[in-house]
DNA sequence: GTTCCTGCAAAATTTTTGCATCAGT
DNA sequence: ACTGATGCAAAAATTTTGCAGGAAC
């Protein structure tokens, strides 16, 4: 994860990206959260960290880090997208998101992952990658509605 | 699906809605898709069945019947949202999404399911729906990339 | 010194809202 | 007649693009 970061910026300065300051930031800071983060998230984040960087320069690292893999995009229903890292080792979770309170947890499961691949093999999709989203309440929420 | 148009325009008479233009078109269009429909697809085929209807209707009906559970908004990594029916016996596929050609494809799988319905047991989450996306190439564009 | 990168502001896109008009009950 | 529904146009919100100044190499 602190490893991510080592990574892909030395990935990047690899193929020729020079080591600056927007893009810095921004992967700094994909690389500290714990999960999913959308455009305003960084934005505030940057400003927070006394790095203030301009809303189209986090867009434009996120397209170059999306087309390099280092990070997915995803969509939760929300107004806005959210990027996260893509880890080393190809682990990979997936996302529950509160209809209620917006709060977003991460799992992993196993056996969804086994019945993703099968039906990889089924059709006749070559399958690159997977979301899977769930939506509802959360322990929280679940109680007393809203 | 012929049915799911009778008993949504029914049950939305029932509930004191007027059988009007605009939301008879679309409920109307929305029982003959195949699977899901953009905003534009709809404005489109509203347009060609000779019965435009204004975008904003559209967005207005959709998010009624969204509302009431008649349809369900999905995202495919696109740039607007998709509808699609929710069908009356509960039955519910996901989608394949061809990053090439960008074809659109349903699929359903019984075993997914259950390790879905599993991991709303292992979490905290009282889930009320879920989405399962696929992203990869599809037969016709996985010989020849591209 | 050159080339790439950044930030601001303007543009493009999708979706929402206000309002006057029209249709259903 | 009354109330709700529609369509247009304007507004909002998110994302993209153009361009000039600045930073990395």
């Amino acid at each position: 994860m602190a490893d991510w970061n080592e990574r892909t910026q030395e990935a990047l300065a690899r193929e020729g990206y020079r080591r600056s300051g927007a893009r810095g930031v921004v992967v700094e800071l994909l690389a500290q959260q714990s999960c999913c983060a959308s455009v305003p998230d960084l934005y505030e984040a940057a400003r927070a960290a006394g790095q203030p960087v301009g809303l189209a320069s986090i867009y434009r690292v996120l397209d170059l880090l999306t087309e390099k893999g280092f990070v997915q995009k995803l969509d939760l229903g929300d107004d806005h997208a959210y990027y996260e890292r893509v880890e080393n080792d190809g682990a990979h979770h997936h996302h529950l998101v509160c209809t209620d309170c917006g709060r977003v947890q991460a799992f992993e499961d196993d056996r969804l992952e086994a019945a993703l691949s099968e039906i990889e093999s089924k059709t006749g999709f070559e399958v690159e990658s997977h979301d899977v989203l769930l939506r509802g309440s959360c322990d929280e929420c679940k109680v007393g509605p809203r």
